[in-house]
DNA sequence: TATTGTTATACTCTATAACTATA
DNA sequence: TATAGTTATAGAGTATAACAATA
């Protein structure tokens, strides 16, 4: 295998651990992957119509309905109206659900620091400037594929 | 947010992107994550029971049935004897399964070199290192946290 | 008695289509 | 007429349990 066959398959390897282990502890939270998407969304922005989140996680509108519903049962988030527009509604967190979002945000860092323990500054600025770029460069694969898709 | 978050970060949208992309390309092929998953234990190893395809993702071998059954509908793949033990069964891939995966191995090779395009060794190297102790360190975290669980 | 694979069944995640209330 | 959300329905992915044939 090249070497820069193994260097993207440790990007795939890392993320593949880290995210398994992500899913693992939500599990235990009886939370699904989608839920949480749910959950950072309106954490970090606030009140959220269910369309903007349906638009921002790629997924249709029906689907959302039923993410809040099962967030507003677990005791997560709730609905409230809409200060303009009687049709629609905005998803907040309760706090306990605020403080679930708080607590994962703090273990993310806690992680983060831990895995990156002893790498120095300049280490850490290096690999990270090289994956910029990696994800720079694929978009522009990426747009030069459907260019020629849309030619073809 | 922190350095080190943001590596972390990066790593894991990186590979959203490159998986994303994977996903959509298996798509126009009829071919999911998990179908997939199984043709390339068999493409790597050669002919394996089922059982042990189960094992080895991870998953029911009730389910490995469901994807060899579609598999094997797709024409990528067939059942034959296990050569000792007649309960058993082979799977392996048909020319048109592996003629496939071949084609898979070499786009995999290629994406790769493009995103490399203009990389020195040193940096692929480098890189590469860093991400390795990454994931090092990220095992032995998670022996610790499994550790703790079971004194608990 | 233990193991390989399968039939039967059910649960989760997600989508499309039709509908209600409002804009 | 278009938009926000919901009811109804369906399909994919995966699991558990019970059972067959074989070891």
């Amino acid at each position: 295998m090249s070497r820069q066959q193994q260097l993207l398959d440790r990007i795939l390897h890392l993320s593949h651990l880290v995210q398994a282990d992500q899913e693992r502890e939500l599990e235990a939270l009886d939370l699904t992957p989608s839920r949480t998407a749910v959950m950072w969304i309106v954490h970090r922005d606030g009140p959220r119509m269910q369309r903007d989140i349906a638009a921002e996680m790629d997924v249709t509108p029906r689907h959302v309905t039923t993410l809040v519903d099962d967030l507003v049962e677990a005791g997560l988030a709730y609905r409230g109206p809409h200060p303009s527009d009687r049709r629609a509604v905005l998803v907040s967190l309760s706090e306990k659900g605020t403080s679930l979002m708080e607590t994962m945000a703090l273990q993310h860092r806690e992680l983060a620091d831990a895995l990156t323990d002893g790498w120095s500054d300049a280490d850490i600025a290096l690999v990270t400037a090289r994956l910029d770029a990696l994800a720079e460069r694929f978009s522009v694969l990426m747009a030069d594929a459907s260019r020629e898709d849309g030619a073809a």
